[in-house]
DNA sequence: ATCATTAACTTTACCGATAGCTATTCCTTC
DNA sequence: GAAGGAATAGCTATCGGTAAAGTTAATGAT
């Protein structure tokens, strides 16, 4: 099973040239002259000739494609973020190779060396759950690989980082709650290594605080693996329907956590919001269609990609090594829906 | 901004031998002495030497890595079916790139451009609506370039594909609505250039027939986007709203088509089930928490994924080039639920 | 003692493309 | 007419790795 492709000899000897002189005269240099160029250029047309991209990555020692490791692509904020990463990527002439931790930490690591070793320009990551250790990064970081963080961040790695104001995103959608009414708050999180996790419980516990309701620990519950399996957040909603403080509300702090929420409440015949109100983050199109219609956070995804890809693009292809980082902090959505109503404007 | 690696040249110069005797030395070559071997061996250990991929691509003309194509990632069905791709393709030690036509034709053939001069050893693909002509991919399978293709197939390509039984999901969902009442039943489709929409509106019409029911044409609305735009499927509902024959029910023949009939639904305040049912292709996970829950027609988007990868694999490794190819096709799963409920049964 | 064999390396060529240097031709200019 | 310069194209090294062919020295066989 081969495929032959054209290569510059093919044409070299199709016309009786050498292979620099063909290679010059593509590349239009000024010491082929016209009529050779025009000669060149149109055999190679004509046969359909494209530089392999595997010679020229082993030559220049840059492949032009930029990595990108995510959580899982069926994920409609990563997606959407990809949809961003891509069009700066392609427009710039790069592109993208994506993979997927799902999570996993080991996944994570040999996502990675694959696409260092494949010579990607840089990298673009939001990273696991699992992640509790950022060494790889920053030795990768350190040997001078360009790296951009979005969403989930390594605060002790400096370089440049994309993320949503967690804080008010979160702050603002438990003071929706507050203002509606509901008293007892909780909240389903990622594991607290992450960035995210950590930002956006701040802004529900100041929420809470700033309303003078206390904010009881037990009503703060943790999946470790974010989501992906259902079971662990079906045992969070079910810890926090068994407790002592029965919650009147719940927020979930990331998409998957979100529709796991709402799924374990409907399968424990819970009703939303009669029972028990919802809020999330989401990025999810269909939450609005959903039963009921959710309250979401929604972040920007598509222009954090686009963020995320011009700042690594700047990096790749500064010439000397920049020091000075940026951290940029765009806005949440709060779209508030039904499953947020308040208590006294619900019909029976 | 440069990421130096460790080369083999690195460890010869260090080690006072030649780039091949501590290349042979590395693949365990019988012409080196077991002292060599050691001695490369634990130094290669200890600065941490990968083989370049790119110099490997280049001279064994192959990447271990395999295309593939799909409409979007943010689609649930392509989604699990990478998940399904991948997990083949890493067990057997290829790298999976993932690419977006997005729908449109242009993209899928610049995506195209870009694996096969990246060298990739296989490509799978499932085709963008907007594409009428496979030309380029029947150059590309000429020149021997190992193609499988998944869902929407090339039926004058010969080679493996993988696909489910596209006409008995759309009979049996249609027999569905037919079995709960329903008689004047629209279709909403993809293109008919799509192979997954002449075969599902095949099994529409044929479950009509057999019901003795008759077909109207009107009844039929294609989406050149496959529902990539709202607006177009807003305009069919629209349309079925608006005409002589009001549909008590719709079948929407693919994911995307499915939500945003939905979508379009609500947004005109129509009921489902009770103004119009609504039975569709789709894939996501969601759709059993929608108001009201989907009743879908569901493919095994993983297990094509799979098997479409086992194909590929065949191919690429094959030693003399197969000329018999084989068409796998795994059975739909209809999920009934209460978009679809018959009309006696529904309470109000 | 001579030649053949073999172990254990090294040298060389190659994959495709590019760039620096070199070589050739042709035309000025003194 | 010879020297110098411009214009043009060829030669060769290079990227990192592998494989075929070549080298060297030691061993073995006759």
């Amino acid at each position: 099973m081969k495929f032959e492709a054209v290569t510059i000899k093919d044409i070299a000897k199709a016309l009786g040239l050498s292979t620099s002189t063909v290679s010059r005269a593509l590349r239009d240099s000024y010491e082929i002259s016209p009529e050779t160029k025009k000669l060149v250029l149109e055999y190679a047309q004509k046969i359909n000739y494209h530089p392999n991209p595997i010679a020229l990555s082993l030559k220049e020692r840059r492949s032009r494609s930029i990595g990108v490791i995510v959580a899982e692509i069926a994920n409609s904020f990563f997606s959407q973020a990809i949809n961003g990463i891509e069009s700066i990527a392609n427009i710039n002439g790069y592109n993208v190779i994506i993979s997927q931790s799902r999570e996993s930490f080991e996944r994570e690591l040999s996502n990675l060396q694959y696409l260092t070793s494949r010579s990607i320009d840089g990298l673009i990551i939001s990273v696991s759950t699992e992640t509790k250790n950022f060494g790889f990064l920053e030795d990768l970081h350190e040997k001078g690989m360009p790296i951009v963080f979005f969403d989930r961040i390594a605060a002790e790695i400096d370089t440049h980082k994309v993320i949503v104001d967690n804080y008010k995103g979160a702050y603002d959608a438990t003071r929706h709650l507050i203002n509606n009414g509901f008293q007892t708050i909780a909240a389903i999180a990622n594991p607290e290594t992450l960035s995210i996790t950590r930002e956006r419980l701040a802004g529900y516990r100041a929420a809470m605080a700033d309303h003078n309701i206390p904010v009881y620990e037990d009503l703060i519950k943790y999946c470790q693996h974010g989501g992906m399996l259902l079971p662990e957040v079906e045992t969070a909603v079910g810890q926090l329907l068994d407790g002592d403080r029965k919650p009147d509300a719940i927020l979930a702090t990331s998409d998957k956590l979100t529709t796991g929420c709402l799924r374990s409440l409907n399968k424990k015949g819970i009703a939303v919001p009669e029972e028990i109100a919802l809020v999330g983050f989401s990025n999810n199109d269909l939450t609005e269609l959903l039963q009921p219609p959710l309250t979401i956070i929604k972040q920007p995804a598509f222009e954090m990609g686009e963020k995320a890809t011009d700042l690594l693009l700047q990096l790749i292809e500064s010439k000397k090594p920049v020091t000075e980082f940026e951290t940029i902090t765009l806005a949440t959505e709060l779209i508030v829906r039904g499953s947020s109503a308040a208590r006294s404007t619900v019909s029976y």
